[in-house]
DNA sequence: ATAGGATATTGTATAAATTACACTAAGTTT
DNA sequence: AAACTTAGTGTAATTTATACAATATCCTAT
């Protein structure tokens, strides 16, 4: 595809998308490989411009879909960043978004133009990132820690069927503290938004735990009736 | 001054200020009323163009500084609205920021060559106004509302000295919901963030309240312990 | 088959926070 | 001095949060 092919753009302008997922009891997000500069062989944020004709969350779905094999996804607007200087080769306003993917759902596209590869990084243990990511990630982070707290949106990153103790264990690493397991389990349940399924863990060497469901349908409804999730 | 003496402007790049204040028991904001088309005579937040040599917040800052006598005001980014269709004459993404400020403290500077006033306007009774801005000012509302319980920022909104009366016709006002006042006192004093002051109110045709003054460096100093405000 | 290992599952007592609720005090106006 | 207006205050009942440990189930290894 040659460049005149491609839409006009908006040549100061772009989305980067800081996408969580839970795998292996760490909290990762997608990052690329950048394959030219400036920042070569930096890790960053997946990221495109924007073009004239679409909206700004429409592009950063597409920054998405080109990584993965989209599914219906969370996604929320994070932040803007502007800084005159956060671009080594001019002025580049960024809208920032936050997303949370179930990493087991989404097989990671290959190659694109501008990225060497895509991988999941473990954000407890990350190089320094290319631009300002580091700052954006971080941004991304706290609002992933307060959030958790006051909507159920920890569900986002776990496979349709959980465990009680998978969902602890979530709750755990993204909020960086131990949690009291009984405690936990009478709150969470309290809520009445999990559905017990008729089925229990598989193929793992010890008492197989039950699986449940987030009920977004009946979490749909009770917000609406001023309902809060809040743990 | 001339056009040619302006910094060169991002021509497709604005912000937005959306200032709330509190002022004879209501919550109001900022608005300006338009003097030119898109959307002569309506009313419209507060906003210009980005200029290519400052930061985001910077040009919020100025946008605010070109109405009021600003003076330590808070601020802070809301949201970035860039719908390809928000604005009729080509597109325009506009980052809005969100702003408390004391009334009492600030005059309203006079003209703009845009606009033809600024005034404060009630949010509970409002005219449509230019552009998406209705949604805007939507979407800080709602800001204000969630902030207002887990921060302490409606002091923002109030006279450095003022009464536990005022403080909580503040927060009945923006959660529109009636408060307890026994238990609001007992709450809002327990936090001690309050100074209670050897002064009371003055002309009023009853008996005067006590006055308080927020305490911001003992919140400062709690925040980075871990503690947290709320109401 | 059985013992040992691993995680699942469950309840209770105590402390803390929230809620509901009504009268007296102080100053002003008539 | 009576009437009005807002300020200021405490307690009991309920709900919610916290701290804490033993048994159940299933798998693995011997």
């Amino acid at each position: 595809m040659e460049i005149n092919d491609l839409p006009k753009l908006h040549s100061d302008f772009s989305v980067d998308c800081v996408v969580f997922g839970f795998d292996k009891g760490e909290l990762r997000i997608l990052l690329i490989e950048r394959a030219e500069e400036p920042f070569k062989d930096y890790l960053a944020l997946p990221g495109n411009l924007v073009y004239d004709n679409e909206n700004i969350d429409q592009a950063a779905n597409r920054v998405l879909t080109e990584l993965t094999s989209l599914n219906d996804v969370y996604m929320e607007q994070l932040y803007t960043f502007g800084d005159v200087n956060r671009h080594p080769q001019g002025r580049v306003i960024t809208v920032a978004y936050f997303s949370l993917i179930k990493v087991k759902k989404h097989t990671l596209n290959p190659l694109s133009t501008y990225a060497k590869k895509a991988q999941w990084c473990a954000v407890a243990d990350l190089p320094p990132l290319a631009f300002d990511h580091q700052l954006i990630l971080e941004k991304a982070y706290k609002r992933l820690q307060n959030k958790i707290r006051y909507q159920p949106i920890g569900f986002e990153l776990l496979p349709e069927k959980f465990t009680l103790s998978q969902l602890q264990q979530l709750y755990e690493v993204i909020l960086e503290k131990p949690i009291d397991k009984r405690n936990f389990r009478k709150k969470i349940l309290s809520f009445g938004l999990l559905i017990e399924l008729d089925e229990k863990q598989k193929n793992v060497s010890h008492r197989a735990a039950k699986l449940y469901k987030f009920n977004k349908t009946r979490y749909n409804n009770l917000k609406k009736m001023g309902f809060s999730f809040e743990l």
